[in-house]
This record gives structure tokens, C-alpha cells and sequence, in this order.
DNA sequence: GCACTGACTCCCA
DNA sequence: ATGGGAGCCAGTG
């Protein structure tokens, strides 16, 4: 198997990240068990298959802004995908204090 | 092993 | 609000 266990634990992350809420690319480290990893998360992102349909654009960083450069067709796309779910974007910022999930056991809180 | 890179983060001016 | 700089850590050559 190539595909190493960070990558694999920091996708699973990724993918329970609910309809129009976001995380820092650091929180998702966390949550994976693989904390002041950020910068893996991203090569994770940009490493992962397509065919898992993660929500990587629900993925930002700690400052609540889109890593990638402004005006570029990635971060245009992304933008446009959170604009989508209702998450809106002012002056380049997300609104973390509102938008930001809160992890795993949120989600799951959340079902009950 | 060393140097450099990056979908990062924190701190400070 | 904004930019610079140091710290961070796995990949790559």
C-alpha cells in the first residue's frame, strides 16, 4: 500500500467536515492525531484522489483565509464552492467564529 | 546529511 | 488591518 496512515487519518478528518462549516489545515493536524502538521495537511489535500470527493475547500487556514494567492483559479474555485454553502466570504475572511467546526465530537454531539 | 520548498501558524511592529 | 520573520515538519533532490 502506498497510501501513508497520516494521509489516510488526515482524510478521514477532511471528510467529516459538515455542510458549510470550515477548519484550519492545523485543527484538522490536530484532530488527526498529528499535531503542528499543518503544512502535511495541505500536501495531503493536494496529494489526495479525486475520486474521494473530500470537501478540502471546507479546509482554511488559521486566519480564516484561503491559502492559495488571491485571484488564482484554485482559490476562486474554493471560494466559490464555501459561497455555495452559505459560507460567506468578506474582504477575503471567513468569519471562524461562526463558520468553524469544532471537530469530530461536535459532529457527533451533534446527531444526538 | 544538507538545503530548499510549501494548500501553515504564531508573534510583533 | 497588514506584512515580515521565525518556527514548524515531511518531501524532495
Amino acid at each position: 500500500m502506498s497510501v501513508g496512515e497520516a494521509q489516510q487519518a488526515i482524510w478521514d478528518i477532511v471528510k467529516k467536515i459538515p455542510f458549510g462549516r470550515v477548519v484550519s489545515y492545523g485543527r484538522v493536524a490536530y484532530f488527526a492525531g498529528y499535531p503542528r502538521h499543518a503544512r502535511m495537511v495541505g500536501r495531503a489535500l493536494r496529494e489526495a484522489p479525486d475520486h474521494l470527493q473530500l470537501p478540502w475547500h471546507r479546509v482554511v487556514n488559521a486566519k480564516g483565509k484561503i491559502s492559495f494567492p488571491a485571484g488564482s483559479e484554485r482559490a476562486s474555485l474554493q471560494k466559490g464552492k464555501l459561497q455555495s454553502e452559505g459560507v460567506t466570504i468578506l474582504s477575503g475572511r471567513i468569519d471562524l467564529e461562526r463558520y468553524a467546526w469544532l471537530g469530530p465530537l461536535d459532529s457527533e454531539l451533534w446527531q444526538m
